[in-house]
DNA sequence: GTATAATTTAGGCATACATCTAAATATTAA
DNA sequence: TTAATATTTAGATGTATGCCTAAATTATAC
């Protein structure tokens, strides 16, 4: 778990909104782009910041690569930030 | 509540041990800086990052300033986190 | 009011990051 | 096996971040 990977991808309001739209479903690249104004090559390297610090995961589909969230990763990210003040 | 403001900050290691010495007990500039090997004007640099994301406060007491932990602020962003990926 | 102490502000430098264009790779279809 | 489609990798550029030294600020103590 690797705290400082995944606050620096969560620190992106793109990768937010990545997130966000995979929470509601799995999707490939080329459909989470049509959400941004961003080139693809961009929207490549968020996926894969995301992907490294393992909150999303990828599967190819024919010529399509389909992203899916990892919810516990966020769920134990949220965790770990509350323990840093933990009074014990 | 600045997300990008407080992720960023959050993002750093340095800025995080603040935070967990500061939620043991609120200590001045100098006493956290013991913690530390950089520059006062670096910690001061962390500091202000910090109060900037209103992660922590800062309150003057003779020449000292005392900074203390805003616990609510990291409450609310684990929680902001989660809702990122809430079903609802 | 001058010196001392605690901390911040200013300015500079190196590294990291977000974005772009162009080129490469992988998969399917003709 | 050539063309088309989906996506990534490579390389370049501007901006943000983290650290440093030096100077400035704020407050107490002689």
């Amino acid at each position: 778990m690797y705290l400082n990977e995944i606050l620096g991808a969560l620190t992106d309001p793109s990768r937010r909104k990545i997130i966000k739209l995979l929470s509601k479903k799995s999707l490939n690249a080329g459909q989470i782009g049509k959400h941004f104004d961003i080139t693809a090559p961009s929207l490549s390297h968020h996926l894969a910041t995301l992907r490294q610090a393992d909150l999303v995961e990828q599967e190819r589909q024919g010529r399509q690569l389909i992203y899916s969230l990892k919810r516990q990763t966020l769920e134990k990210t949220a965790e770990q930030l509350l323990n840093l003040i933990k009074t014990k």
